[in-house]
DNA sequence: GCTTGACCCTGTAGCGACTCAAAGGTTTTA
DNA sequence: TAAAACCTTTGAGTCGCTACAGGGTCAAGC
């Protein structure tokens, strides 16, 4: 098949994978007399598995290390385990911190009534005060960005 | 004072510092006669206001606003409440998909006993099925990156 | 046979919010 | 006086794509 059919068929898209064939995650497309990729059944079950992994928000270098290790089955998989334990552990302090912010974010709500004028307004004020340190994490980002890439073309 | 100082008093650092003149968040400081940035308290307050803002998820464009209510106070400040009720909205959702992805991890996780063969781990065998759909929020990162840079430097 | 449109290719630039390094100038300290 | 510590600008790198420019290929309809 030709890329978009398994764009489509791994509800991925053209770019995307040309990203990944040049990221070394897809193994290269044979190609057509026209140079057009030409892709199998076992890279279409690549996709899908890659789609997986960052579906649940799995870094290309993780993904990476995973298929590592579908490549070579006599290795023990606790290697796997762990960057699954792992991951389980940004996310669950990604989620307490986002917790955390969320109820700052709801504090700093509160300091303003609608209606008023900018002077006045506690919101502005409440940033201007010198608290709210933030308790360091890692590797987690931010609330905004990530999804909506995905979401429109998925 | 020079902008190492700054950094200092604001828990930030001398390029982000920088990136954010740039960028128009910050006023342009004035030089000494050897071309180095000489800050104020002013600079000094402005940038902690930023860096609240940062400490909050806020992306730079939404401190730009606020920043141009702080500046124009004979304004009415529904907007800058609009801007909040929104992020937190954003918050609140990422939250959500991040537990559903918790959920999904440890299920995953559960797959795989200690100590197989990678060519029996269950991890691997469920990251190739074909399930896992992701439900599309939007503005919102995945669950790497971003805490790592303010961490070391703040 | 020709045009139109849908597909494909490569290469490059852009996003956000920084971070880092190079290559140089200045100031402080020993 | 020399080294260390600071400052400057410029440009490139990060991540995971996305989008565009400028071209080639192919199938259908007239």
């Amino acid at each position: 098949m030709k890329i978009s059919e398994l764009a489509r068929l791994a509800r991925s898209n053209a770019e995307t994978i040309r990203y990944y064939e040049r990221e070394g995650l897809l193994s290269k497309a044979s190609r057509s007399e026209s140079n057009y990729r030409i892709y199998t059944a076992a890279h279409l079950e690549r996709l899908i598995f890659i789609k997986h992994c960052r579906n649940l928000d799995m870094t290309l270098g993780e993904i990476r290390t995973l298929l590592r290790f579908k490549a070579s089955p006599e290795e023990n998989c606790g290697e796997v385990n762990r960057l699954l334990d792992e991951h389980i552990e940004h996310v669950v302090r990604r989620i307490g911190e986002l917790q955390e912010l969320e109820r700052q974010l709801r504090d700093l709500r509160e300091c303003c009534p609608d209606g008023r004028q900018a002077a006045a307004c506690g919101i502005l004020e409440g940033l201007s005060q010198p608290s709210l340190e933030k308790t360091p994490g890692n590797h987690v980002p931010g609330v905004h960005a990530s999804f909506a890439n995905n979401i429109n073309k998925s």
